[in-house]
DNA sequence: TTTATATACGATTAAAATTGTCGTATATAG
DNA sequence: CTATATACGACAATTTTAATCGTATATAAA
């Protein structure tokens, strides 16, 4: 419990990679998918997917390949992380309200205030402090 | 991602109740499980877990059931997650170090430090003011 | 203009983790 | 005795996550 999935374990390798490599220059799929040891079609999948976001852009064709586009500077972790996986909470019940339980449950509020802290901690943290 | 399973959402919430309930008094695995909407036989494994884990004593026989044994303001939520459900980290490598993929991961420092943050985090709170 | 290589993206399958059930044994209050 | 509770391992179902596949489109370079 607890974890972070691959996709955005992926997502973060990816991301340093381009910050890593020489400005304006990008990377493929397969470039980054070999070094690593990331299966290319799921690594493909997420650039697509970040780049639908406006985290990247794509450029298309032989040589082509992805470059980070946005500011990472300004875009927290927790902010990151709902864009690829949806709501932050250590329970459903902090977003979602059609718990059959939610009358009885006696937990509710306390799992409220850690979920609050979760949170915070990771919109105090930017994208650009795991990818420098 | 990032969130706590049903087992540790049941546990907390068997707590709570047993706090709640009249000092040295006892409450069943059926009593708790009914009220809250918990499958009775799952609900009675967990509370044998933590009773192995002197979290609770346990009372066998009809009019049996479990009571808090431990000083709950003692025990940290981290310790509590660990007890249950083993190490604490947003990946496997924070604790297991047979990733094929350690030499060339370029993102192990950094999430090491959002590990640190995290478990940080849940040590600082107690099972008391969840439970309380 | 042809070819090779890249992104784009939905459909599907595979694998893993979580969640829940079942059967049987043992203890004990009434 | 008997009913009811804990104890615990084996098993099954479900859900989530991870990975694969097929096909289409864009484009640089020969």
């Amino acid at each position: 419990m607890l974890k972070i999935t691959r996709k955005v374990e992926y997502a973060l390798i990816a991301l340093r990679h381009m910050q890593q490599s020489p400005n304006s220059s990008v990377s493929s799929a397969k470039e980054i998918a070999s070094k690593y040891g990331i299966p290319q079609h799921l690594l493909a999948k997420i650039l697509q997917e970040m780049a639908r976001d406006g985290l990247i852009q794509a450029v298309k064709g032989p040589t082509g390949g992805y470059k980070i586009k946005a500011d990472l500077k300004k875009i927290s972790l927790k902010d990151f992380f709902e864009k690829l996986e949806g709501p932050l909470g250590l329970m459903d019940c902090y977003f979602n309200t059609d718990c059959l339980q939610m009358k009885s449950c006696n937990i509710l509020s306390p799992i409220q205030k850690i979920n609050q802290n979760m949170r915070d901690m990771f919109s105090k943290t930017t994208l650009m402090e795991i990818t420098q």
